[in-house]
DNA sequence: CATGAATGAGAATTCATTCAT
DNA sequence: GATGAATGAATTCTCATTCAT
């Protein structure tokens, strides 16, 4: 399995600093070589072309992601704390990874070709989550039962990454994770006085 | 004044037929030229480059979004009211010129460049229209007052912005503008029960 | 006859000044036109294309040039002090319109295509003028009577040239004209003792 | 070491005959290429970019040219003798490699930007050479020991130019080489009788 | 006579991918 | 498995010249 050969992961994670330090256009697959410490051609050895290198970046890192906000998630026994707990771990692995936050949030939205589907098809499980996440509010007459799922899924999706990226691009001149308390109290209870 | 002359609005409105049908990476300053009815080098009597066409592309119509927007909301006389209008306008015009709404919500992103600190600068204008909105509906009495304004921005903004990208990408399968009042709603009041 | 109306002694003269400045290969037509106060399109109406301009340009400075010389030289009696006269007037010329000399002597001699027969053309009567010095200097007994004339006009022009384009190169740090006597001396003594 | 590798000896004599053949402002990359028998884009592995390759040319051919001299002149030893050599390595190696005189004498003149810089850093050696002969032949006491070393050197060199370009723009209808001893006999005594 | 907006041909360079060693 | 030299397709922009006004 190619996977678990260390080329691989040492590719992948020379991938996103390259990416994250050069940004997505001037990425070139001798850059990311060189700074794996193989030829250019070993690259290929590994992956199909140089989408596919990115679209592993993707999996790879976004998976481990996941991972960690449904293991963490599923330790509460409760909606509003599930995404409390979603929305500190969410700001919390990007904040502790910056390279990954960069590449994330701003550099691999260049790409157009099927990397964006990936992007799509690799978020799944993510929007998934939010998904039960809100069903299960509904279930415990916590949330309002008559809300439209996808709608809110996309209304905390959009909040947390317009959310990030901001702080990416505003230099992470204040504490991402501080905002979660505050973001999760937005979306439970809105803006409104009363 | 080159703004003013025929030739430029024709330049621009070419860009955002071929850039949507075409996507950012295949669109060539000759196709652009093309569709405009101009020779190739007649686009460079207009804009200095293949990126101010896209500056300017993004300049000239989010100028026209967000007064449209401004011009609406004045109407209304209190917060709430406003951003209900921001809303529905918001949705309303990207579900009115889908050529648009797919250029700036899928294609425009995939530039690095000046194109995107452009964006940033031409969306402040906006930005700035909801967070007075915001102010005004603490002044109102109406949100509350110790909301963090960027925040909340961040929230209203992040929220439209993944509704319109999703119902893009959805191919618009169902009503866009229908959304608006159940948009406001969630964050107005957020999606816990009471 | 157009060489007389104002406008073409206009563009000639700024055509001078724009080569001098920017160098041949930065001298579009429209800054000549600009800095000559008529529109691109008037130029046309004088000079049948671009190179019909830097043509007439040579034509006419060297033409200056050249009867400023035959007139001196034929103010002397004899083939040595013609020929001191003709370094004398070379460089003074030149020394005095610091624009013609770049033009001269840097800036035309990058054109390929017909400028360069021209030229030539236009140096014919110049190059004839020495060789007549030198066929009288035999005649008066003051020059050798085996001198090759072809041989000694190249080693004479030869050398006029090489000193200017110098003294252009060097930013024009010393005095060209008091070099006159010293280029004549090397010339009509050479270089050995005795 | 780039320059030792075979590809990069066959660049830039395909370089040289390609020049020689179309002119400076028609040597295509693509036509040195073909004619180089590589690709494209091989050129840019050896060369910076376009004008690095003419840079090239001329370092290398004229480094040979003034090694040549060097080697050939101080085989002599009096200061006449040495320049007599030099003038015949001048003429005889112009005269052997034809597409080299065209290209040194007519096309690369055509360029200004650095190469025109490195021409001269390149002659500078050259020049050198000839100002150690003037300076040897006045402590010979062959040479006046007044002479203007620097002018001496610029009659030397413009007459030698002259040559060969007039040589070269005639089409070589005569014979170069047998004008060495003739141009010495010019320089060394003059043209004036006794 | 004069204008200046419009034209459109033409070339350097990059970089993902291959394959002989 | 690993290497890295070689490949070659693909696109922006300039500027001399024209011609309708």
């Amino acid at each position: 399995m190619k996977k678990n050969r260390p080329k691989y992961k040492q590719i992948i994670d020379a991938a996103v600093v390259v990416i994250a330090e050069n940004g997505y256009h001037a990425s070139q697959v001798s850059k990311i070589a060189k700074k794996a410490g193989v030829a250019d051609g070993t690259i290929y050895l590994y992956f199909k072309n140089k989408e596919d290198i990115l679209i592993s970046v993707f999996e790879e890192k976004m998976g481990q992601f996941i991972e960690q906000i449904v293991y963490s998630t599923n330790k509460k026994d409760n909606a509003s704390e599930k995404l409390l707990t979603l929305i500190e771990e969410h700001f919390h692995q990007l904040a502790e990874d910056l390279h990954l936050a960069i590449v994330t949030q701003l550099e691999l939205r260049q790409s157009n070709t099927d990397l964006r589907l990936t992007i799509n098809k690799v978020l799944k499980p993510y929007l998934d989550v939010i998904d039960e996440i809100i069903e299960e509010g509904k279930v415990e007459n916590i949330f309002r039962e008559n809300l439209n799922t996808p709608l809110v899924r996309q209304m905390i999706f959009g909040t947390l990454d317009e959310t990030v990226t901001n702080w990416v691009m505003k230099d992470q001149k204040y504490n991402l994770e501080k905002l979660a308390t505050e973001v999760h109290a937005l979306i439970t209870s809105g803006i409104s006085k009363k």
